[in-house]
DNA sequence: AACTTGGTTGAATCAGCAA
DNA sequence: TTTGCTGATTCAACCAAGT
C-alpha cells in the first residue's frame, strides 16, 4: 500500500487498477490525465490557497510567525490562479464518476475563486461547509477579527447529477439523531497527529486534521469506494480512506511530502468491517409491496383501513389496491386523493385496528422485512 | 428620520447632507451615482441571492415551503448576475470613504461569485464572517447537509487601504476578553422583531435579525458614521444604525418596502452615548454530538461500551454509530433499543471502561465541553 | 399563573426508479 | 428523454389554545 506509481502508461492500464492506494508523483493535472475516465467515487482536494503575504509577520513578543510561503503556493495573478483552478476542476471532473461528489477547501484567499468557477464549470454545489477550529492561531495585529475558519465547498459534477452518496442517516445518529449542519467544529492538525521531519519541524504546512477528512469521508463515500486527493501533501486523505476501508489514489509533485505520506500510510490499521457498516434508513431496505402483505395473510382482503384519526377509510381489495367510496388505486394514490392532496405515503398514513388501537400498515411491512432478513 | 428622498439632484447638494437618514427610493446603482463621492463611512449590502429554485417544496407534513421566488431575486444567468454584482459594486466604491469598509452576505448560491468579483475589482478582503444561524430550516429531503449558516465578506475598498475602523477591544471586551472570531452564532429574524403586514404575512422574506447588523455596525463603524444600505429591503440597517448612533442612508425600489422600513425606524429610539460604549452577547452552552468524541479519539472506533451493570454492551463505529446484536443506531436509540424503552439517555447510559470503573461516555463530554468553552 | 400541546415557519439551487 | 409511481423526509423558536 501506498506505494509510489511513475506516470507512464496508466491510463492505458484501463480497469486493472494498479492505481489504487498509490501515490502518484508528479503534477496535478498531467497525472490526473493519466487515469481512465470516471474511475473515482469522490475527490478531496486541498488546492494552494494563494495566500498573498505581505512582509514577515511577527508576533507581538517579537517572535517570527511560520507563514505558508512556499514556491507552490505562489501565483502571479488573480488570472493565473484561475486558470490553474479551471485546469484542474475540469481533469477531476473526467475522472470523477457521474455519482461522485468533489470536496474543495479553501479560505477566504483562493475560496471564492474556486466557487465561481465551479458554478462557471457547471458543477453543481450541494452545501458549502464551515471547519470551525477549535484553536485557529490569532490575530496579532488586532487590525481584524480572529480568522477562525476555513471553508469546503461540496459539489456534484453537474446541474443533473443524481444518485451521488449521502449517509444521511449515518450523519443524523451520529449527531445525536439531529441532521449534520454545515457547521463542523475540530481542533486544527497538532500534537501527535502532526508530522514533523527529523528536524522537529512540520513536515508540510497545512497538515489537515484525520477528523475533518474522517467526517468527508464517512458522509459521501461508502466502504470499498476510491476516494482521490489531487493534492495530497502529508497524505491525511489517504491515512483516513485506508483506515476507514476506502481506497484512495493521491497526487502529488514533491518526492519529501511522498516519503512522508508513504511512511504514514503504511502504518495506518483498517478498522474492521464490522466498525465500518454505515447505518442506513429505510430508503436502502428491501422494498415491499403492499400486496405482499395481502398475500401473506398479514392484511386480509375486505378488510377495513383508516387514517390515524378514523377520519377517512378504505376496502382492502384483493389485487393489493384500496378503495374508498367511488375511488381506488394503490395504498399511496387513494391516500392522496381522500385527503386532497398530491402525495402520500400511504405506508404512514393507513391504519389498522389490532383490536385495541390503530397502527400505521408500515408496522406490517417491517414484519415481513425480518423475516426476509433471515432468508439471506 | 427616514423619510423618503426623491431622486433627482441629490449629488449636486454635495456637503448639506439632506440624504442623511433617508430611504431613497430608485434602482441600486442609478441612486448610487446621485449620491457623493467618498460619503459614507459603511456599506452593509444584502443583495439578492440568485436562488435557482427548482419545483415547488414539501415538508414531511406536507406543507409547502414558501420560498423566496421574488421577481427581483431573478436573473437569467451567472453573467447577467456577474455584470449586476461589478456594477453596483463599483458604484458602491465611488461612495466610500477611504477608510471605509464594505459587508456583503450572501450564501453559497452567489456568495463565491461576489468574493470573486471583489477581488477582480481590487477591492481587499477583511475576512469572511459565518453567521451560523441557531434555528435554520432543516433540510426537508435528506440529501444533504442541513444549510445552517450565511457567510459575510468584510472588505476594504482596495489593497492598499489604511485607517479602516475596525473596534478591536470593544469586540474582544464584548467576547469575554478573547479575541471576536469570524464564526458568530445568531438566531434567524423571527417572531416581534419580524415585520408582518396587516394580513399577518411577512413583509420582507428575507429581513436579517438586528442582533448581526449591531454587531457588524459595532465592529466597523463609530458613534455619528454614515452607514449605507443598497438593497434596504425592511430596513434593518437603518433600524440598527439609528439605535447605535449611527446615520444611516439606504436604498430600495419597492414602496411596500420602503413605506414599512420608514415606520419601523421612526419607532426606534436611538441609545444612550453611555450605553454604546460596550455591547456583551450571550453564550449557549455548547451542544456536543457523540461522533465528535469518535472523531476526536477520547473515544475509538471498535471499542466496547456497556451498561453501568455491563448487562447489555454495545460496538462504537466508525461512523458515530453503535451496534449490538443486529441492531445499530445513535448512542440514545440503541439504548432505549436494548433495553425495550422508547426513549433512553444515551450520554448516561452508556459507560466505558477506565482501566478501573465504568464511567459514563458523559464525562467525556464534559471534557470536550472545557476545550470548547470559550467559544459559542 | 404555570405548564403542556399542537400548529406554523424560516434565503432551499432537496428523490429514485422503471417503463 | 419524459412520465408516472412509490414512498421518504424536519429543527428550533414562537405563538395560541387548552389544562
Amino acid at each position: 500500500m501506498a506505494s509510489v506509481l511513475p506516470l507512464a502508461g496508466l491510463r492505458e492500464t484501463g480497469q486493472s487498477r494498479i492505481w489504487l492506494d498509490t501515490i502518484i508523483k508528479g503534477d496535478c493535472v498531467a497525472a490526473l490525465e493519466a487515469l481512465p475516465d470516471h474511475s473515482v467515487d469522490a475527490i478531496f482536494a486541498d488546492p494552494p490557497y494563494n495566500l498573498q503575504l505581505g512582509g514577515t509577520l511577527h508576533r507581538p513578543d517579537q517572535s517570527v510567525v511560520d507563514a505558508v510561503d512556499d514556491e507552490w503556493d505562489q501565483f502571479a495573478s488573480f488570472e493565473v490562479y484561475d486558470a490553474f483552478t479551471r485546469a484542474w476542476l475540469l481533469a477531476c471532473r473526467r475522472v470523477l464518476k457521474p455519482t461522485g461528489t468533489l470536496w474543495v477547501i479553501g479560505s477566504y484567499h483562493n475560496i471564492f475563486r474556486v466557487g465561481a468557477i465551479l458554478q462557471d464549470l457547471n458543477f453543481w454545489i450541494l452545501n458549502d461547509i464551515v471547519w470551525r477550529k477549535t484553536n485557529p492561531m490569532p490575530n496579532f495585529k488586532g487590525r481584524r477579527f480572529q480568522n477562525a475558519h476555513e471553508t469546503m465547498i461540496w459539489a456534484a459534477p453537474n446541474a443533473k447529477a443524481k444518485g451521488y452518496t449521502f449517509n444521511y442517516d449515518a450523519m443524523k445518529a451520529a449527531n445525536d439523531d439531529v441532521q449534520m449542519r454545515s457547521d463542523w467544529l475540530f481542533p486544527i492538525c497538532s500534537g501527535g497527529e502532526r508530522l514533523k521531519g527529523e528536524d522537529g519541524k512540520k513536515v508540510h504546512p497545512t497538515q489537515k486534521p484525520e477528523a475533518l477528512l474522517a467526517r468527508v469521508i464517512m458522509a459521501s463515500t461508502k466502504p470499498g469506494d476510491i476516494v482521490l486527493d489531487p493534492f495530497f501533501g502529508s497524505g491525511t486523505t489517504g491515512a483516513v480512506a485506508k483506515r476507514l476501508g476506502r481506497h484512495f489514489v493521491g497526487i502529488e509533485r514533491e518526492q519529501a511530502y511522498i516519503d512522508a505520506a508513504s511512511e504514514r500510510i503504511a502504518a495506518v490499521e483498517p478498522l474492521g468491517k464490522a466498525v465500518l457498516t454505515v447505518m442506513t434508513g429505510k430508503k436502502a431496505e428491501a422494498r415491499v409491496a403492499f400486496n405482499v402483505l395481502v398475500e401473506t395473510g398479514l392484511v386480509k382482503p375486505g378488510q377495513v383501513l383508516t387514517d390515524a384519526r378514523r377520519r377517512w377509510s378504505a376496502i382492502v381489495r384483493a389485487d393489493g389496491t384500496v378503495a374508498s367510496g367511488g375511488d381506488a388505486g394503490s395504498i399511496h394514490r387513494l391516500g392522496a386523493k381522500v385527503q386532497g392532496l398530491d402525495t402520500c405515503n400511504g405506508w404512514t398514513f393507513w391504519h389498522f385496528d389490532d383490536g385495541k388501537t390503530l397502527r400505521p400498515i408500515d408496522e406490517l411491512r417491517s414484519i415481513v422485512r425480518s423475516d426476509l432478513a433471515k432468508m439471506d
